[in-house]
DNA sequence: TTGCTCCTCACGTCACGTGAGGTGGC
DNA sequence: TTGCTCCTCACGTCACGTGAGGTGGC
């Protein structure tokens, strides 16, 4: 049964590999409780992971790299989102109309929030660039009249 | 003469607070090589900034949170940097068109390099907005649906 | 002279890096 | 069974934070 094989998950050192980090750093995020710990796994036993796991890392290195949140910072975003989800699991069990319009309602402003910081990153970004290109074309323009007077 | 007063540069507290640091990163950078020390300072003595170091500490910083170098690389950058300093100096004092030419020959790779630095987190951060609004547009589209049922 | 900021150690902290010594699964 | 990767301490490091105790300038 090879099915059983594809479904077993990851190890620690392909999911490290497959997002760009060493083991020590998931090991790491467990610790502080950016990643939940396997609860069913035995002290000394390896760790599983699944495709799930990876894209919660990819958005944490994510939030981490391109927005500079510290991990303390990180610790609360993911609990907001451990809520949204199970604000989300409740929509499935309990389809009162009024509770469904409050999780989006939850939902928004911090999917607001993280997309105000990235505006911000944005444009520090963008005036970095246009001062880089400003002083590029600057060279350009020297070197032009430079290889003109020469002829 | 207040003249004199006006031409006194700053103290480390003052440009900590312009460019948003504390005192000790200013001091530790300056102990890395990222920041010359001022060479007449005597044993105790404070140091004194002008304009020119506060311009350098906002470069150090941009790079350092944009586009998220190590202070390590960061002290290759400033020596390059240095490195044309001196050149931009001989240019001043011996305006041979042959060594003009060469000037921006060997800024312009460095800038180069830079602006690319800059372009993938431009890129990145496109790509985390776009996620982030398809997100955004998904929910309010889901709370428009809701209160058009509820009516 | 009185505050305030500055000075130099020097230890603490955050986010991991890097072995040491041992166990687990294809 | 043999490698390879995994495990858990635990100390090291980078980029500062944070006092301790003392001196300098408006």
């Amino acid at each position: 049964m090879s099915a059983v094989r594809s479904q077993s998950g990851y190890r620690i050192g392909e999911i490290a590999a497959q997002v760009g980090v060493t083991t020590r750093t998931i090991r790491y995020y467990e610790e502080l409780g950016l990643l939940e710990p396997k609860p069913d796994r035995a002290k000394g036993k390896h760790r599983v992971y699944t495709d799930v796991d990876v894209a919660r890392i990819r958005e944490i290195l994510r939030l981490r790299d391109l927005l500079g949140l510290s991990l303390e910072e990180l610790v609360e975003v993911v609990e907001n989102e451990a809520a949204r989800a199970a604000l989300r699991d409740r929509w499935e069990h309990d389809p009162t109309d009024e509770e469904r319009l409050a999780i989006p309602g939850e939902a928004m402003p911090l999917v607001r929030r993280q997309l105000a910081l990235v505006r911000v990153r944005q444009n520090a970004l963008s005036e970095c660039a246009a001062e880089l290109e400003e002083r590029l074309s600057a060279m350009v323009a020297l070197r032009r009249s430079l290889r003109r007077k020469r002829r």
